[in-house]
DNA sequence: TTGATTTAATTCACATGTTAAGTATTTAAG
DNA sequence: CTTAAATACTTAACATGTGAATTAAATCAA
């Protein structure tokens, strides 16, 4: 009938509700240790002992380089990230102070029970699927 | 090795690198425009003389109230949009102005093209199957 | 080595995302 | 009919998204 996609099935919509639902699952126990979701990506990315410039965490977390400033300020003046010294001295590179990594450690037992329900729900292969497709679908878009 | 799926590999970011290429194939015509994406969504979904409330039009949209009640400011204010008298008066019922409809007109015609390039790119098929599995795992996680 | 160019990150300005609180209108309970 | 509860939005406050301009440091060319 209409050449249009309908609004609901449009994929723009489709993967903004897709995401909304998903960080849903998410969004409580990270706000509830006094983090945002963006933030949580950050500490997130820098776990485990890694250390990182702002451009490839930038590029990790898929955060814009002036959120990302502010976000790491605010991570700073928390005591939860820390700069390294670098031998490029126009870059920051970063990592985690201990009292981030334990943080971690508490957000991250609570974050693995919801990824495993969100498998559980959804079906485990067509998770796998549906990763493997949304990458692919980025990657055709790219070139 | 690690009990936590791999950064790269975790859905909540190949929703957000997915969303994120998809969105850039609309994003230069549509500021071309003057329009940001999200007052373009609003735009689209009063497109041919629909007449919708805050509420409803929020939830196509997938846009948080207090958003909405911003952007509706905005395009009141370009001349784009217009108030229609509702019985409920604490009701908002909305409405593209002739400008606002023949501005739609302009982009939708580059968003089909648009559209189109990314069904080619991808594929059709899979398009409509990916679509489709986003929309099951939405459905999955609100229950 | 000097000067132009590139790169890394920040700052600025404005728009949207998000939560909580507030206002006005309608509905429902008594 | 009157008041309590629910509904539809809005406002406020703070965080992030986005594009353009800026600053500082490194690299390259002459």
């Amino acid at each position: 009938m209409n050449d249009a996609p309908h609004y609901d099935d449009s994929l723009t919509i489709a993967l903004l509700r897709a995401r909304e639902a998903v960080t849903a699952q998410f969004r409580e126990h990270v706000t509830a240790a006094g983090l945002t979701l963006p933030q949580w990506r950050v500490i997130r990315a820098l776990a485990g002992g890694v250390e990182m410039d702002t451009t490839k965490l930038a590029k990790r977390t898929v955060i814009l380089p002036p959120s990302l400033t502010r976000i790491l300020r605010h991570l700073g003046e928390n005591g939860l990230i820390e700069q390294v010294p670098a031998r490029d001295r126009r870059q920051r590179v970063i990592r985690l102070t201990a009292t981030g990594q334990s943080l971690f450690d508490k957000v991250w037992q609570v974050s693995q029970k919801r990824y495993a329900a969100i498998e559980a729900a959804f079906g485990e292969q067509e998770m796998v699927v549906l990763v493997e497709s949304l990458n692919r679908l980025r990657r055709s878009l790219e070139s």
